[in-house]
DNA sequence: CATGAATGAGTATTCATTCAT
DNA sequence: TATGAATGAATACTCATTCAT
């Protein structure tokens, strides 16, 4: 209603979404254009045009190549934590949460095999220079499932090994199998995918009381 | 006995075994140059200084940057293949077999991570214009490891599964790991990566009796 | 009125007599400098310097050096066509064309030698990619000469010669002309060479009555 | 007989010829390689290729790249003037010398079409750097030709016009025929060219009674 | 805000020439 | 004399960034 009584400037007001729809935009089309030809061969130009603008606008929005790069990694972390988050949104059970975590991990990437690009560029180019976005991101959700594991040992349904062995033996094989997905062309559906992962995982880490109750099924 | 009756052409002979060794010395301080700095930041002029010769030479045995970089990513592959090929010679023991191929091939890029950024910028400079070269090499070599997958589930020592569910997940976890480890800086022995990934991989594929027999120790 | 309905975008209006203007001021200097270095030898950052702009000011405007290069020559054929339609604007007696024609020609290499040597370098460098641009004129502007022969002869003031024939022994010793002067550094005027060309052409194709008229006087 | 009692040399004895056709054969492939690529692109690596050579052999026949090239326009200038003076050997008639010499020039170039981009190559690049072969030569013959001229005038065969006049006229007529030859790639005989060239000029320069004497057949 | 003309540092590759054998 | 490995100067073109309009 902009039923405010405060005083209203003159002109045309600020549309205040714009600016952030604007960028937005820019780094959708960033994506794509990194993900494609890489950091170097992208030329501002490209993605100018890609979006019917001048190269100029890009800069209004994004200070340096570098940061618009950057920006579009950080983005892609995100909508990757989004949709995680959102695949074990009001699951309680624990082995059920990591299921579908790995399980909302590789749909992920299987839909957006431009961010593992990206990933790629970014460490070939700025290896020195900064951190891994992805692992920054990584090291902070980490803890939480440490702890959910560290309950399921307490519980004995999970062997007593270190917390930290599952998580790296995990964490590895989904990026080692993202990676591979990439520079293989493999087609692989992610659901088989996950299926193949738990089925060894979930083998690999339960107690033999747990095994024989959940894993007999199949 | 140079006394061939074949006509010998005047001049300076070629001598034939030098172009294989500054071939080979050239390789050498290429994989060095483009794992620190990159396919795009490497200047051949680096690489020639790095060998005290000058850029020319360079260009004298490998026609291109482009070659002189492919050339380097396959003495790498090469040099991985002779590494876990001497790890496994011998060893008959299919189990051993498995652990002696995976430790050899963590210990190889514990010992060569200049590799694994080689792997990197390979994928993100020549990603449509070439298969990779790791991934061609490994598929030349998976099926004997299936053959050897479908001997230990024939004998019951390993449960029913399909055998490329185990490769897949085992190349998995070893990619993951090396790229984790070159990405995060992760300074674990490679000897402890081995065991961890083993522990759960073991646990996860053998058949309840050969993991009573086998993992009880621990 | 620039109140056209449509849609103005925003932003600096390119301005579009700018382009055709430096284009051509561009010309000019490749034209000047092309011509005294030859192609290989010529540096666009000497162009550049010329005008007192930077290099990648010329690469705006013209995508290649070679580009460059070929506008330039184009550019002087078309201003050597342009010299001779002037100079035998409203002309109708067709000896008179012919005289006003060769005269032109003449005067045109001889205040711009630098377009003889543009000729040169364009065949030394281009020959196999590209039809000569000097010849491609010609070609087009032939026809309308022959006609005018034709006449010549109809009305007996020629030998019945081909056509052909003094089109080619014209336009052959022309070309024989000009590149003789620049490869020599012959400095007739251009007032004798037309003369001299004159008296042993029409001497040599006129029939026996008009020669008597036309050329008793000297 | 090489009966002379001087002491003779141990070893080997020099073979005086070899030397000079080594250099004959270098420069024919040179000309053969320059006319195709021109100066610049031409590498010396190519002539040697060509005669199944070292890049070193060439380079102790000739001190340069340079002096190679001038000495094949050379050779090709001194085969000209050869071809010109068997074409008009023991002719005493003095028109008919014109004609054979006229005849002579068209042929050669229409034989050697290499040796017109020699010229043109030369031209292109050594402008600056010295007069050109072919003209250096005609300087030293054109005198002989005036004194031909001056005879046909003195005994009333000619019309009492500049010498000059004349051997200017027919030299580029001459010289614009074989450049437009070779850089139209126009196909008419060199009997042809030879006819229509003589058919003009002889015309143009004849008197009255030589004229009605000699022209009248055609 | 948006534009696009202008800038100029940065780089792979070629090839004439030398010289040890 | 012939060879060919080694040298290193020379050169066209790209593209991130700025800024006047």
């Amino acid at each position: 209603m902009e039923a405010t009584d405060a005083k209203r400037k003159p002109g045309r007001p600020r549309e205040e979404g714009l600016a952030l729809r604007r960028r937005e935009e820019i780094l959708e089309a960033a994506t794509i254009i990194f993900a494609k030809l890489g950091y170097r061969l992208t030329d501002i130009q490209l993605v100018a045009n890609h979006l019917d603008v001048a190269k100029g606008t890009i800069y209004h929005y994004f200070p340096s190549k570098e940061q618009l790069f950057l920006g579009a990694v950080d983005r892609g972390v995100k909508r990757l934590h989004i949709a995680v988050e959102a695949g074990v949104h009001e699951i309680s059970e624990p082995l059920e949460r990591i299921e579908k975590a790995i399980r909302a991990y590789l749909q992920f990437f299987s839909e957006h095999p431009e961010i593992v690009e990206l990933f790629i560029h970014e460490r070939s180019e700025f290896r020195d220079r900064k951190r891994s976005t992805y692992f920054e991101h990584r090291d902070r959700t980490i803890g939480a499932w440490h702890q959910l594991m560290q309950g399921l040992i307490a519980e004995g349904r999970c062997r007593n090994i270190p917390v930290e062995r599952v998580s790296t033996v995990i964490n590895d094989v989904l990026y080692g199998t993202i990676f591979t997905n990439y520079f293989t062309g493999r087609k692989t559906s992610f659901e088989a995918q996950a299926h193949d992962v738990l089925d060894i995982v979930f083998h690999g880490i339960l107690s033999d009381r747990e095994r024989g109750e959940r894993m007999k099924e199949e």
